[in-house]
DNA sequence: TTGCTCCTCACGTCACGTGAGGTGGC
DNA sequence: TTGCTCCTCACGTCACGTGAGGTGGC
């Protein structure tokens, strides 16, 4: 039994998001005091759980209460359409980069380079729109999926043995489950 | 001299933006007619293009707006600023994809693996997020900056010797600008 | 007269945040 | 009594879109 300061608390909501839920009808207390106090129960814990997790995945909230009216095999639809929608803002951020990237360009920007290394590469990627977490989270990807590979490449880039090392072992490290591989 | 519509047709707007500037204060006509009609005149047709190229790079109206009041260094203040916000937000949607990767993957997934090649490659990064528009723009930036590297990133992605000049010779023809080595 | 453009409110969108004004429980 | 929580309106945010109801010009 919680009352709608507890459960916010409890969740990291705000009063006023739970509010919003309940005139929405997307989460309502199961009943209510004789004063008019709303009580939460554990059913609806359990469906603000379930929210939550959505509203992590950017799903919209009208989206979310359809997947939780029936959720057969609308959730991986929901997931799936949530992916695409995601790629398309990604794409028209990366072009408002591309576009402020060619404006600054004009007005500065030049620089020499020679030989491919961790530095270049890195500012590659930058200069392509990637941040710091894309490059971690894309380095766990690559070793858990081909390690052998992971290491050529990181040769390629011609980084120090032990920085190499203490590289794949983080990525090792931070990618909790190990590749199922057959 | 351009009416309401007019000036948006012009633009590929629509009527109700320009209202909307207008009642901010962001784009006001030059002048009314005896009727009330708004007239536009050359000043405002160029400032309406400056407010399109802003909007382009994603900035808010009313940052817009001050960056129009004075122009100074604000303008490349704001387009760095506009950069950090556009990476916090590719931030927040990667981390939301890798969520939903998450999700789905527990569900079905799972891939064997045996040597680096192009097809593995894009699916890594792929399965970090990146969308084909991204890789393209990336073997952009690297064929204008260090050429000879990016034939041997080619190479040591095992793809044939006939492909990779043709990737190289896309990338050169998609950088309108040739890289301004000293 | 018909069809098009123009005008000015005013309300809707999305997911809440922020008071205002008041009550209940310890 | 004090401080905290709760309640219900109601309005603000951002960049417009969408009528409603009416007028002007060819």
């Amino acid at each position: 039994m919680y009352t709608i300061g507890k459960l916010a608390r409890k969740f990291g909501l705000s009063r006023s998001t739970l509010l919003y839920y309940d005139a929405l009808g997307l989460l309502k207390p199961g009943c209510r005091s004789p004063k008019g106090y709303r009580c939460y129960t554990g059913a609806e814990v359990k469906r603000l759980q379930q929210i939550c997790r959505f509203r992590q995945a950017g799903l919209a909230l009208n989206e979310i209460a359809r997947v939780l009216e029936n959720p057969r095999n609308r959730i991986s639809k929901a997931l799936e359409r949530r992916l695409d929608q995601i790629n398309e803002e990604i794409g028209r951020l990366r072009t408002q980069q591309q576009f402020i990237l060619g404006i600054l360009r004009k007005a500065r920007y030049h620089r020499k380079i020679g030989v491919m290394n961790k530095e270049l590469w890195n500012s590659l990627l930058k200069a392509s729109g990637f941040s710091e977490q894309d490059m971690l989270a894309w380095h766990c990807e690559f070793e858990a999926h081909d390690p052998d590979s992971h290491q050529r490449f990181l040769e390629f880039l011609c980084i120090p043995v032990d920085e190499i090392k203490a590289i794949r072992a983080w990525a090792n490290r931070a990618s909790r489950k190990p590749c199922p591989d057959a």
